[in-house]
DNA sequence: ACCTGAACACCGTTCAAGT
DNA sequence: ACCTGAACACCGTTCAAGT
């Protein structure tokens, strides 16, 4: 609370500009990010931050990186803590949801640029929470569990599915009738589950 | 290119802003739009949008509003166009990603808002995007193709996945290894047809 | 009712210095 | 190498006027 002097002339000016972001997307979001006031937190001149950072655009891409660090160690998280049958794991990838409702102006940082893959470290950040996905998935082919594709490709479904729900749910634009009475906790069971065993209508499989 | 003064002194600076909104929008990106800009490129004072927005936020959600329109003009053609069966009607749901990719700033816009609804007619607008899902799933059902479910709840599945994958390509995050060799509309096929059938491994069912 | 001009506080970014 | 101060062009927003 009242620290305002500490490290940063010990070389971590870098790391404080990027937690103090962190911090402040947390509080106000991204709208309130901006690299003078994150200057003036950390106590230095408004264009110290250049020294470690190209332009804004850099810093977000940072922030953005130490969210998938974040994400990929919940994940791993709850990915070890699930019973370790695959199905299991499968349900365990809902932290996702958890994660983005937990933190929904870095998600929106974290997903914002478009169309430029400039910053090798966030990519490669990203790949690493997909790459959990794509473990579990390969596993549960390896048992039978999963149809026969590119394990990448299915995992990809299961991401795209996770990251939709997300997004949906974090731009407020899931409506009551969507919920269906459903916590976002439920239905992210509910759609889980049929996205395990699919949408169309058949004889009747019915254990979890 | 150059028509400097229109009409918007009739009583249409509104539309005119949104519109010129759109256009920067597709051109530059969501970075690139600001009032001042709008104004003067409509040929008004800097403040002469407040007489219609409140604030820069509502012109967003104007532009979103906007943007909502026509996903589902878009939808509603492609909806009416594929052959009646509710299946192809799933598959033809697939423009909503190529939406996607057509605009992706302007999607951006639409999902940018975060957990605050206060525009009620750019919510009005997003439901009825939804609310074609809803009839095409419903009709489904009826026919039996569809699990029994909530309609909407249902329909709120399919968003989720055309949301997410739309969200992932625009955001550059879809991988090769994820593509496995496939084009994006190619991914988007084959990963409609796995929500329908489910990504568990089952005896066989191989009639599309 | 609708628009304008001046003003305020805030940005991102650059440049010339400082140590 | 790392930081500072002055400067520039740009914002969103408000207020007092103008017609």
């Amino acid at each position: 609370m009242s620290k305002p002097k500490a490290t940063y002339h010990h070389g971590d000016l870098r790391q404080a500009l990027i937690h103090a972001g962190v911090a402040v997307l947390a509080e106000e979001g991204m709208h309130a990010l901006s690299l003078r006031k994150l200057a003036r937190q950390v106590g230095v001149s408004h264009n110290a931050p250049y020294q470690h950072f190209a332009d804004k655009d850099a810093l977000l891409a940072a922030i953005a990186t130490e969210g998938f660090v974040m994400l990929t160690a919940a994940l791993d998280a709850a990915l070890t803590a699930a019973r370790a049958t695959p199905l299991e794991q499968l349900q365990a990838t809902r932290v996702y949801v958890q994660f983005a409702l937990a933190h929904p102006h870095h998600m929106q940082v974290m997903f914002h640029h478009l169309e430029h893959q400039a910053y090798p470290e966030l990519q490669a950040a990203a790949m690493q929470a997909f790459d959990q996905l794509v473990t579990i998935i390969a596993r549960g082919q390896h048992q039978g569990l999963f149809i026969s594709a590119p394990p990448a490709q299915l995992a990809g479904m299961v991401w795209v599915f996770l990251h939709g729900l997300a997004a949906l749910l974090i731009a407020d634009k899931v409506p009551e009738r969507m919920l269906s009475q459903a916590t976002p906790e439920e239905l992210t069971r509910i759609y889980l589950h049929w996205l395990f065993t699919g949408i169309q209508c058949m004889p009747n499989h019915d254990r979890s």
